[in-house]
DNA sequence: TACATATATCGAAACATTTAAATATTTGAA
DNA sequence: TTCAAATATTTAAATGTTTCGATATATGTA
């Protein structure tokens, strides 16, 4: 993972509501439906989209149609090369 | 870490010269100095120091002044706060 | 003390981000 | 086909970030 790629994460991880949204996928089983993420942060719907849409931007979020909704898995792969690559700067 | 904090690391983390700052410490021992990160980087001083003070202020750097001079070290333990936040996003 | 070196701050320009209102697009259902 | 629901895009305002030149502050040295 080259250095543009961790400033464009790093980016979308830097806002309180796009955290707030990965975090709920700890509450949900597997995944989680872009209505269920209108109703989770006290943003407009267009505000939501911008966020969720940095986030698939960024690889952290896999969107997946399924007729009019919309439903997201988290990347755990990328979210792991992320994670190791702050551990290379350690020691 | 409450997720203020983590939007602040990550913003601190949002930029390949801060980035590049953070991996040059693989390449030296256990410090870096101001003016070591100056030679580093194609900036000018007062731009590289104001990425120092968003790496300061995020605690990924802790400053030490010796005389005229300053030198960082990284701090390792907010850096594995984070990761471990990070790794709470996964399952 | 006077000077030089190291770092920080200020002010401003250029650019990016966040947000909402309005509107558009996509798609399922009547 | 027409309508309603779900999501995306456009536009614009407010705010934040990045960068530099100029200048200030702090500290070691002659």
């Amino acid at each position: 993972m080259d250095n543009k790629k961790i400033e464009k994460i790093s980016r979308a991880l830097s806002d309180t509501s796009r955290i707030a949204i990965l975090q709920e996928f700890k509450k949900k089983k597997d995944c989680l439906y872009c209505a269920e993420v209108n109703d989770l942060l006290d943003l407009t719907q267009p505000s939501v989209s911008h966020h969720l849409k940095q986030l698939v931007d960024a690889e952290l979020l896999l969107p997946q149609k399924e007729g009019r909704n919309l439903k997201y898995v988290l990347n755990q792969q990328i979210l792991n090369e992320y994670i190791d690559c702050l551990n290379d700067l350690k020691d």
